[in-house]
DNA sequence: GCGAACTTTCAGAAGATTCTGAAAGTTCGC
DNA sequence: GCGAACTTTCAGAATCTTCTGAAAGTTCGC
């Protein structure tokens, strides 16, 4: 392509890829799940990359994603490194090209689980670690307490949360388990059920 | 020094009430919870004062919520009032006294079903109608658009996105529907059927 | 209607998080 | 081993969030 013309700037390269439009919406998601992210603890960076990437569906390099953005390469470069640590984004070597690229998991329920199985281990689990401690020094000193039955009140209301959280963690690891379509099945399922 | 004097600071108020063990087991769960909060967006101030309360059980008035967590009145004031807006918080009136007083739901499957509904309210509910509006626009640019592979593309991502969250918004809705006992059943379901 | 008791509001301070960009690090072909 | 191409790191800047505290608002008994 562009085999004779000199250089005809803006239209030798008949760019049909972006009309606009499809410009527009694209940005218009990638504005709504940086918020989104931003609301639950994930830098609105950080989301607003991960979107573009799935958004695009293809492989991209640092520089794309900073033009499209207008984020600086240092963000650009941890950001991918965290999000390639979660799993939801990975990076590809593309032949002729020296540079990296990274292309986001295109299945939505894959998708969904490896975000839960990031926050579940980074979040979910160290409170279990804590609870538990909590609970088995409060257990002991259920024993040797000034006031007995404080203790035990305090003790139940401890075990009562530490249960259910065990429960969520316990089911959360079935549903992301081995396989990726976990998480679909399970919601099918539900589904039908109730 | 001071040994003698009419005033013996510490001892004369043997607060059996506060047993140290006891009290040191409440401050750990209540910087877990702190903890955790703040890595979902939830203000640690918040996620704190809700432990005290639910660990405390019993209605406390704003001014032992600013003596046990040192924080100011102001916050104290706003925060409850989004925790009940949540309705995780209830404010309650004790006899005899013209303070307000705050309660925490007690049962855990109840409070994480409010917890729920609330984040679906404020954060998955906006973004699937941005995501509607999205892909409606998308669907009808696939007939004008230039590139109309493209756009059939771009629009099937949207809608595996905007279907998934969908599926599991109606989920949750049914989960937390009416009763507040739902998450337990259902996860209780799950587990034994899995 | 007045004052005391209590609560809410909100502007600005304090604090926490995120982002930038340039320098250091790595990798690769030759 | 050298230089070009590319990536990572990280100190400090920029930004965003949360918190404080004092003033304004409310409610209630009298």
């Amino acid at each position: 392509m562009a085999s004779e013309g000199p250089i005809s700037p803006a239209e030798d390269k008949v760019r049909e890829e972006s009309p606009d439009e499809l410009r527009r919406s694209k940005e218009a998601f990638i504005s709504h799940w940086g918020e989104m992210g931003s609301s639950w603890g994930v830098p609105r960076s950080m989301a607003e990359i991960h979107a573009l990437l799935f958004i695009e569906g293809r492989p991209l390099c640092a520089d794309e994603i900073m033009d499209r953005l207008q984020v600086s390469r240092g963000n650009v470069s941890t950001t991918l490194r965290q999000l390639a640590d979660w799993g939801i984004v990975t990076r590809v070597r593309l032949r002729g090209d020296r540079k990296d690229h990274f292309q986001a998991e295109q299945d939505v329920w894959t998708l969904l689980s490896l975000i839960v199985r990031a926050r579940k281990r980074r979040e979910l689990e160290p409170l279990l670690a804590a609870l538990d401690d909590a609970s088995s020094i409060a257990r002991e000193d259920v024993a040797s307490a000034a006031d007995p039955r404080a203790a035990k009140e305090h003790l139940a209301r401890l075990e009562s949360m530490q249960d259910a959280l065990k429960r969520l963690d316990r089911l959360s690891d079935r549903f992301i388990g081995r396989g990726g379509k976990g998480l679909d099945v399970a919601v099918r399922l539900l589904t039908s059920l109730l």
